[in-house]
DNA sequence: ACCTAATACCTTGACGTCAAGATATTTATG
DNA sequence: CATAAATATCTTGACGTCAAGGTATTAGGT
């Protein structure tokens, strides 16, 4: 008995016309997220990082060498609009872990490269990362890890 | 191979001492529950709310008559901040869609209720979202959702 | 070569959110 | 009672995001 099902408690008596099993899904996997980012989030900013910072960082790290991409690249992994994208390497060319300069292939565009710091950091933080999210998913066995992937990857294709 | 698989492979060329698999799972997680907000979101826009308004209009409504709540009684169901319920608050009065009165048991508080106009889009807004719902969960069959449902609720319960 | 269309990125304005702090009122303590 | 502590809500300033629009450069068709 979770908060999600007192929520759905509530709404069965008050429309009890509708069904709202899948609001309790859909409703779990919400906060599940939240809880998971929130989880995430403190590992990040031990490392001077935000969600934001840490997924271009990380964009570029897996990259591989020279850790070099075009924003417009960024732009496709990361899934927001370039304006978002200009603001993240605003913050993170002032901070010293990128920089910008021109696509000597393209002149309307540029290259973001990883500095030496920016790799150093990017490569600590991911560290840290992989094993927080190794503890966060410990209270499920092998089994049921397989199981849940297995089903939301069935799912998540519906969308992709 | 979807977009999660690329990304856990790219690690893999990049950073092959680090087990990525809970990675993809959470990751799946994140994509997913950013595509079922994008469609709630759809929903929501139809009838003139987004997420933040659809949510306080709810919290009220499935409280059941006389659709009343304190400020605080919505900040915890909703779990934001004081300043983003007032946000919220402020939008849905100048909306027309809740009142907000003094509450006569406690003289530094309010009561948030539902206006009739309120109601009426909120009773709308909710078949529609439910419907909604159902269809994107569609493709897991009945077995897959109480297996998905289950493991969430487990894992949700080393957060909550 | 020329001119239109497409592309790459940045800028602007708005939104929803949070953290921290302010104000008014109630509750608890001596 | 008087006063300190707690509570309820609003205010302020910053952040990350998006949609829409702007500028510069490249690509395509004639």
């Amino acid at each position: 008995m979770d908060q999600v099902d007192r929520i759905l408690d509530q709404w069965r008596a008050a429309r009890p016309d509708l069904d709202v099993v899948p609001m309790g899904t859909i409703g779990r996997m919400k906060r599940l997220t939240a809880h998971l980012a929130q989880g995430m989030e403190r590992v990040f900013s031990a490392h001077s990082l935000n969600a934001a910072s840490f997924d271009v960082l990380a964009t570029l790290r897996r990259a591989g060498a020279p850790y070099e991409l075009t924003p417009s690249e960024l732009i496709e992994w990361s899934m927001v609009t370039s304006g978002t994208m200009t603001n993240r390497l605003d913050r993170l060319e002032a901070a010293g872990f990128i920089t910008r300069h021109r696509n000597p292939e393209d002149g309307r565009g540029f290259l973001i490269g990883l500095t030496e710091k920016g790799r150093k950091l990017i490569d600590e933080a991911v560290t840290a990362h992989v094993e927080n999210q190794h503890a966060m998913i410990e209270v499920l066995n092998e089994n049921e890890r397989k199981t849940l992937d297995r089903l939301l990857g069935k799912w998540l294709g519906t969308f992709e």
